[in-house]
DNA sequence: TATTGTTATACTCTATAACTATA
DNA sequence: TATAGTTATAGAGTATAACAATA
């Protein structure tokens, strides 16, 4: 059954649910899919990443990496790389060029939207501390 | 250039990006697919929609809808009914199969998770608050 | 034998453009 | 003419299963 509904989350997923074209949309700015976004979020320069530990962080499976990095590796965004160690694994790096998008991507995604920036300074604050206490509980 | 980023605006986004599978996750419990599980929320009961108000609740191009719609249907969850007042669009309504569905599925969804129960009593009452004044802010 | 990444296959979601039936 | 929904088409993401190379 239903009855009360946590205040602080119905108001939190709300705000959820009204954020979530929000990385889409951006990705599209730099004429990306969204998991291609992901894919050049996660890839940290100087911290190539194996496919496989890409497909965990992706949430899918490993079969469709292969798909998502031919693409991105088309477009010069990243790179596979033997693995030395493991003749198996292939590692991920990012290209300059795609080290370019990556960083106008985070910066945009950095802008907080209207929504935060309209709240008061006070309550800002605020936010900050009660999200990161939520953080900290890990 | 990037700079100082706005706390608040960092741990919120870092939230959202955290919690960006759970609705594909509560979808699949249900054997949804996120689009799915989105018409099936945006569908109240007694609120029939016309298709292309789906297209728009949904933000994608009105082709989309019959395949989504077709499926759904399929399934009996939704139906499509002739809108009496113009003939050229077709009204949704959720099936009694769907309105089960959809009831359990907002009952989950409606669970808060750790994340939010850990916060001290004083911390989601404050949370509650400011995001009710970023809500109402609209 | 087990693991990494690939290929083959099938399905869903997505957009664009052309079409139909109404208005 | 304009609008609501459909169809045709193409591309991308997803999962499962079978496979090659390597461990």
């Amino acid at each position: 059954m239903m009855g009360l509904m946590n205040p602080a989350w119905q108001l939190l997923n709300d705000l959820l649910m009204a954020q979530r074209a929000r990385m889409p949309a951006i990705a599209a700015e730099f004429e990306l899919s969204p998991v291609q976004a992901q894919v050049l979020r996660l890839l940290e320069p100087e911290r190539p990443m194996p496919m496989g530990r890409l497909a965990c962080g992706l949430g899918c499976d490993a079969s469709n990496v292969t798909g998502i990095v031919d693409r991105l590796e088309a477009r010069g965004l990243i790179e596979r790389r033997p693995a030395p160690a493991d003749r198996r694994v292939r590692v991920l790096v990012i290209t300059p060029a795609g080290r370019r998008v990556r960083t106008t991507m985070l910066a945009r995604l950095a802008e907080p939207p209207v929504e935060i920036t309209r709240l008061s300074r006070e309550d800002q604050e605020l936010l900050a501390g009660i999200l990161a206490r939520m953080a900290a509980a890990d």
